[in-house]
DNA sequence: GATGAATGAGCATTCATTCAT
DNA sequence: AATGAATGAATGCTCATTCAT
């Protein structure tokens, strides 16, 4: 990944986010990145490439998340690690997040899987505490976690996160 | 609201849902409705007008759904049934919940009234049942909501519903 | 020609005079004229056809103002009148005109013959009144009168008219 | 201004001055020149925009024409320049003058001014030689250059020229 | 006669993509 | 690698015209 192709994928990532992708023009972007239009047919092929190495560059740093929580014994430290999550996305991160989750919406995108490793992970840790219903309470910590991160995505300083983190760590007795 | 008008709200309600707003030619949305591309203009008067259509005629079901727990007066019946909300989403209402979510990425939409809405209203039905931090406990069952709409949306056959639904009842001690 | 009939006409008319006829949609014509925009096509046929109706209308009152010049004996009486009538223009027949000079410059416009008729009028008394070259001064005067007639329906509020006719009757040797 | 910017500016003045502006389509002005259509809006950014561009073009012309005259310094000089000045379009030059009396009758033009600097140098000249009402002589002369040129651009092989031109010379005495 | 809903061809404009340099 | 001129298909929209009532 060179120096241009980064300047390329940081400028689309920031306008995919903001206007969706297809508001985006590959004009604005090219402009936006201090680039020829051309060069980023040459190095992604097409827009949808493009779109495409996005993704890709930002799952890995999503893969990397999960290697950390899969490295943990206990299930507390397992589902605590997991809660964490949607807490610990860092603001330089938000542009990435808004897109993943806008494409959702529209076509399915790679982050299935990731749900689906979240679900069973969540689902064996609950098990392994003794829930009567693991698998509907990895559920239901899904459903809550995914909607913690559209609230603080969407909401400009959003300023009740540590207040949640704390309500949900008491809920699950991880405090 | 002529049966013209109905054909083509109906048609691009359904493409708008499927693949964005952006993505939807008018020429499709004309094609599907059985109707030229110019009467979309002669009734909507443009593109974003007959997007501007569909949140209002299917705003007003979102108001109707409100006008009745309004009306309820018990804290634990304002709590039912707002937490009844996502689940009696009827199927044939999907493509215009999916049309909203998708927009909320990318514009503002008018849902935020209905945010605050609710949050207000759950809000005074925790402080009511004696929660020590109503407020907190509203945002947290909002987000949860949510995240129960857009896993169902997202979903294909979703068969959790009940018992996820139960699950809360139980937790809020509303069953 | 009924009274519907005219109210279009007049809307027409002025209309096509202020924007060009172009520029001037047929359902603005309808709105103006206070009718229905179908009943344009009934009447008229075309948009074309509502055009060259509004010159047969306005050519009658053109053919009348010759009528009289035509039924002059004298040389001098003849160039008199000649010469009145770019000055003779009422106001209300300002968009008439202007129609007229506009399509001049875009489409072979009836006129022509009307200059055909004024040039062998005046050539004929400028040879009567023993001029040198009469067709020349016919020529002559012919591009002066259409000279005072485009500055005059160019220029809001033209108040040079009166003297612009007197100097030219003097140069004529008609006052 | 390239080649092709050129060629795009030649065959839209060709057709504006022909067909009008609002009548030529900008697919007709690629075809004629020879371009792509795309290629229309990324040098003059839209249909108006080419038609500025064009005035421009042609309007360095015209202010060329002026700096001529108003460097004279004897006013029979500065009258005889004017009077020159209808007879000596080029031909190559047509197109431009038709379409700038064109657009007079339906939108302002840049003309303007250029009347009012002709106005008040013959004015001037008028004075200085002593004619009684200087400034009703140079309304009247502009009257007759104006028709002088309307009548050369309107008639397909003008043939009176020389002697309209002659004649205007003798009446004002600078032959 | 009169209406106005409906049509569809045509228009200006945008934009992803190609290619000569 | 990099540019940016050039393309042309596709888009939202307009408007003259038709037709059922």
């Amino acid at each position: 990944m060179t120096e241009r192709q980064l300047q390329i994928i940081h400028a689309a990532l920031q306008l995919f986010a903001e206007d969706g992708v297809d508001a985006t023009p590959t004009s604005k972007i090219a402009k936006t990145a201090g680039v020829s239009e051309g060069l980023i047919f040459r190095h992604f092929g097409s827009k949808d490439g493009l779109l495409k190495a996005i993704l890709e560059y930002g799952g890995e740093r999503v893969a990397a998340f999960y290697a950390k929580i899969a490295n943990e014994s206990q299930p507390k430290d397992i589902l605590r690690q997991i809660i964490e999550l949607p807490f610990s996305i860092d603001e330089s991160e938000y542009d990435f997040w808004r897109l993943i989750y806008t494409l959702k919406w529209q076509r399915r995108t790679h982050l299935e899987n990731i749900t689906e490793q979240m679900l069973s992970l969540s689902s064996k840790a609950f098990n392994d505490l003794g829930y009567e219903a693991p698998e509907l309470e990895a559920e239901l910590l899904l459903i809550v976690l995914d909607g913690v991160a559209t609230r603080a995505l969407l909401t400009e300083s959003y300023d009740m996160k540590t207040q949640v983190k704390n309500r949900l760590l008491k809920q699950y007795k991880l405090d």
